[in-house]
DNA sequence: CCAAAAGTGTTCTCTCTACACCCATGC
DNA sequence: GCATGGGTGTAGAGAGAACACTTTTGG
């Protein structure tokens, strides 16, 4: 470490110099962490790691990085969500920032967390694994396991803030393979809001929207009465918007 | 700059070291950035500083500082409003954070930005200058000048947020003082929703939720009909408060 | 024919909206 | 007495909530 080229070091003091003189009190860094939903055999499912590295060596934590120097949050966000999973074109929200001093062990780490929803099954498949964890799992956000860091406070802030949003925002349909029957959107609302709904009555407000288009298929392989598909009509949506609805 | 003892510079170098193999990728800062509302002579204002520093000398910009190494982020806003208005118990909430990579011309500086709602008028003044403001103006916000860094993108983020949040809590009362009519209420409403409510549906509803208490005494030194006045019953809200109303 | 889920209407209640006039006060 | 804002009720429309049975399909 101190067998380089002294003017590096020169370099680097005078980075240092004048960046403290104009900006930074101290040393830091930002990391993204993702809470990362997804909806699963009748079950809202976010996705873990097992960590692999030191601190919380083999604790479950939220799949996280850190931010480069070059890249805006969201982009940043953006990236991480591909590097861990593969994916892109997934709707995906800043929602806090978490900043206690000493969440991070090693050092002032500042948390921007962001939440993304994610179709699972179908043929998109999930391949989270990259190299600073064992594996990864989805599971079930009822049946969570201790989390290291603040993960457990970046969980429950990120499940609010989907709840209220499920509200008045068609998120529902991110979770859903393209095309779904109105029972499994009534499943997707009724896991997210933790209650039953009332299926005359989800369904007529459904359709009432207008932003559901029958596609005039079946369902088939199921062992009972094949339910009609739907598909959310994004172009309609959009007109609505403007006036907030509340689904 | 370099002519202090070399032990010193050995420091860093060894602290850089150790932090870079760890954590930082690079060196940054964080900021907190306040959008102060306050409800003055019927406009929503916000606070605005006209800066005495470079960069962008002589502009209108937010309110804000830098985080330091041994506070929270909402530690850091707190003691931030405290130093540019005097004020503490005053209703604050993080609600974005900016982070281009760009976004300050100096370095690479994330922005985590608060609003606050303030009562002007009355008893408590806001004495809002800093050192490095040449003064400070409480500005309509139909009526804002060019501003600083991206503080235009961050006020309308806020406002956006004040706008949603005041149809489901009651922030309104917070812009108020102790004790005010339901006249001054609904032009709170008024101004924030940038639209006119009906007088009689306003005062149905608001007395409805049982969250107003009548203070048996009216106005005086008006030259009308003195209105009676009220007070938020906070008691009663936190009651209420877990079936999220629509105000 | 049975199990499992799909699909379908009506009634009642409550909430939202639209709307106009008299009252109290200071000057 | 007039200008200014304070204060009040009702009717109609629309949205939300409660509620149960028939249909279709595969096995």
């Amino acid at each position: 470490m101190f067998t380089g080229n002294k003017y590096i070091y020169l370099l680097l003091i005078f980075k240092i110099s004048v960046l403290k003189e104009v900006l930074p009190k101290f040393n830091s860094t930002f990391s993204i962490d993702c809470v990362l939903f997804g909806f699963d055999e009748g079950e809202l499912k976010i996705l873990l790691i097992e960590r692999n590295e030191e601190p919380f060596k083999d604790w479950w934590a939220l799949p996280g990085n850190l931010v480069e120097e070059n890249e805006s949050l969201d982009q940043s966000a953006t990236r991480i969500l591909h590097e861990l999973t593969g994916l892109s074109d997934i709707y995906m929200e800043q929602y806090y920032t978490f900043g206690d001093v000493n969440r991070h062990p090693q050092g002032r780490v500042v948390s921007i967390a962001y939440y993304a929803l994610l179709r699972l099954g179908g043929d998109k498949v999930v391949k989270p694994i990259s190299n600073y964890a064992k594996q990864a799992y989805w599971i079930n956000v009822k049946d969570l396991p201790k989390l290291a860091f603040d993960h457990q406070q970046i969980f429950e802030k990120g499940m609010e803030k989907i709840m209220r949003r499920i509200k008045h925002q068609p998120i529902a349909f991110e979770l859903l393979p393209e095309k779904f029957t109105l029972t499994q959107l009534q499943n997707v609302y009724e896991v997210i809001l933790n209650k039953k709904l009332d299926k005359r009555n989800f369904r007529k407000k459904m359709l009432s929207f207008g932003v559901l288009r029958d596609l005039n298929e079946k369902q088939y392989g199921v062992s009972f009465r094949a339910a009609t598909l739907y598909k959310f009509d994004k172009r309609k949506y959009a007109k609505l918007f403007s006036k907030e609805i509340s689904f």
